[in-house]
RNA sequence: GCGUCUGUAGCUCAGUUGGAGAGAGCACUGGUUUCCUAAACCAGGGGGCGGAGGUUCAAAUCCUCCCAGACGUGCCA
């Protein structure tokens, strides 16, 4: 098992600190970051000026009574004070060359993080009979890459795509299905027609308000299990589902479990008697309501309406009480637009108030929309899912075309399949997802700059040296030594060490784009040095060393993007 | 009204959760292919982080106020 880097340089530092002062034992406050730049040398650490308070003592001065206890080490060369108490960590170049040539044999050792049970992730989640489109792009790509990111970590994930599967709309669409259903374009196109239905529903509802009343009927007799109503509900649910499957595998999306809200009907009546039971709801307005506290600042939760029917709320309950009894929960992690972050906060606060005391986190993104304004299947104004796949896939193709008119057709395709899905899932995942995206076309069919198949292209360039060694005959060897003589070389070096720590921070704070960023930095370095230092034509030592870092590259860009979802190609 | 979030180069965005001269891509200008894939590389111009105060050894990051925008706000999900 490797140890990654920054908890063996955490440990080697404490040890260098408490020769200085003995008692300290303030740990949490020790971080070693990578330098700001190289100058500074490969590592620093805030240490002096953060605990200048505790020592009562200047941080230049607490700095050099920690560096006067250095002595060199196997790990590190030397350390430094420098500016205003910061202290420099200059890595043993033999230690570095060693330590990313283990990068690929050996495992990493993650066990010291909190993997114990399951962490169950909810995304994607699109309703029943509408269809997908670039409104759901972010909850997918995110969800998913969340799923790769905790897996890689070695925790134990549970994919589940909370289907919106029930609720009003299916009393609409039952009545609108009778009425005005057009068989043949529900043949070749279920969900379109469902989707049409919907909307011409919403359209004659304006006039005519029975029909509304009619709705309201047909969703109790589905709800109270009639037959009729029941097996169209599931038609509708099984043609939707179909569609979507089509469409997850197309993106290289996997689900462990989809539970959509209907799963969990039965457990409804359960929620409502322990938050009646537990004085945690009451009546009011003839609804039943949750308040909280004026210092959570939230407003109040509706559980049960005036009809006695459920909400969305009551549904998340329902989904909580049945995971907890299920799985041996780490955490749930929702991954929904910023619109339900005050929807989630009431539904945690419900929990704890009941008593489910676990880590629930909300992962929220900003809201995908389009120039003249937010997507939605009722206004008609959506981008479809498979015609953005479709365009990348068409725009990828042609690339393919102009740059490798040689390949046979079935390998073009198949390359621009990855490069097309690849480009679309990183123009999401390389920005934060905290800010608002306006879709735009040009972007996402983006094939240079900050893009993935930037990303795809340095695996490919590392293909293609081994390709050619074989071609020239050249007899390399792997279990050669990294030399690192060239700044470039030790900067590749240093930062595909950061890899393990770049993983943890992606996981602690449910960002892909701390990868997309970290690897982004680390194609520009190997191109920089690919072009400016020569490979196979070097001495041997030299050229097998510089083969073993571009196979080091190849390996974390590869592993990276897979843990974006984006996977590589061997030509492009 | 109240609440939440956002405001960083012409455009799109990043900024390791308070740290060392404010970054990248695109666009623009100029250069690199007898050499391992130019979907690449190198060089250049361009902002002082919406505005004003404050806290701190240190602020794009924290606090207060103001301006602008987005979203949420009792029977939708």
């Amino acid at each position: 098992m490797l140890e990654i880097l920054e908890n063996k340089l955490k440990n080697n530092f404490k040890k260098i600190v408490k020769k200085a002062y003995p008692d300290f034992d303030k740990w949490e406050t020790l971080n070693i970051e990578p330098a700001t730049d190289f100058k500074f040398g490969d590592f620093q650490t805030n240490f002096a000026m953060k605990n200048s308070n505790y020592f009562r003592d200047n941080p230049r001065n607490i700095a050099t009574n920690i560096i006067n206890k250095f002595k060199k080490s196997d790990l590190i060369e030397n350390i430094e004070v420098a500016g205003p108490g910061f202290i420099n960590i200059f890595i043993k170049t033999e230690f570095l060359s060693s330590y990313i040539a283990n990068l690929e044999r050996e495992k990493l050792d993650f066990s010291f993080l909190d993997q114990k049970g399951s962490v169950i992730i909810d995304y994607s989640s699109p309703n029943i009979a509408k269809r997908m489109h670039v409104g759901h792009l972010r909850s997918t790509v995110i969800g998913d890459s969340i799923k790769r990111i905790y897996n890689f970590l070695g925790f134990h994930t549970v994919a589940d795509n909370h289907l919106g599967d029930w609720g009003t709309h299916f009393g609409k669409l039952i009545v609108a299905y009778r009425k005005w259903l057009d068989k043949e374009n529900y043949r070749k196109n279920p969900v379109r027609e469902l989707e049409r239905l919907y909307v011409k529903f919403n359209r004659e509802a304006e006039k005519n308000k029975e029909l509304n009343n009619d709705a309201r009927k047909e969703l109790n007799k589905l709800q109270e299990g009639n037959k009729k109503n029941k097996n169209l509900w599931k038609e509708f649910v099984e043609v939707s589902l179909g569609e979507y499957k089509k469409m997850y595998k197309k993106l290289n999306i996997e689900f462990d479990t989809y539970h959509g809200e209907s799963y969990y009907h039965d457990i409804m009546d359960d929620i409502i008697t322990i938050l009646k039971e537990k004085n945690i709801a009451e009546k009011d307005d003839g609804a039943l309501v949750v308040f909280f506290n004026e210092d959570k600042n939230l407003h109040p939760c509706i559980v049960m309406k005036k009809d006695g029917s459920y909400l969305y709320a009551t549904s998340e309950l329902a989904t909580i009480k049945y995971r907890i009894k299920n799985y041996d929960v780490n955490r749930m992690v929702y991954v929904t637009d910023e619109r339900q972050k005050d929807h989630f906060k009431q539904i945690f606060e419900i929990a704890r108030k009941i008593g489910w005391d676990k880590k629930y986190i909300h992962v929220p993104f900003g809201l995908m929309s389009s120039k003249d304004g937010v997507f939605s299947s009722r206004e008609g104004n959506i981008i479809l899912m498979k015609d953005l796949i479709n365009k990348a896939l068409e725009k990828a193709k042609e690339v393919v075309e102009e740059k490798n008119p040689e390949l046979p057709e079935s390998e073009k395709r198949k390359i621009a399949e990855t490069i097309g899905i690849g480009a679309i899932k990183y123009s999401d995942l390389g920005q934060n997802r905290k800010s608002e995206i306006t879709f735009n076309w040009d972007k996402m069919l983006q094939f240079e700059g900050n893009t993935s198949p930037y990303l795809q292209y340095v695996y490919v360039r590392v293909q293609s040296l081994f390709k050619k060694a074989k071609q020239e005959d050249i007899n390399y060897s792997l279990d050669s030594k990294i030399y690192l003589n060239n700044p470039t070389e030790k900067q590749i070096a240093i930062k595909l060490s950061h890899f393990p720590k770049i993983v943890i921070n992606a996981a602690k704070y449910y960002k892909p784009n701390i990868i997309a960023d970290y690897l982004f930095d680390l194609a520009q370095t190997y191109n920089t040095f690919y072009n400016s230092l020569s490979i196979l034509r070097e001495d041997r030592e030299i050229r097998d060393s510089r083969l073993l870092l571009s196979k080091k590259v190849a390996y974390i860009i590869k592993t990276g993007l897979n843990l974006l979802g984006i996977n590589v190609v061997d030509k492009m």
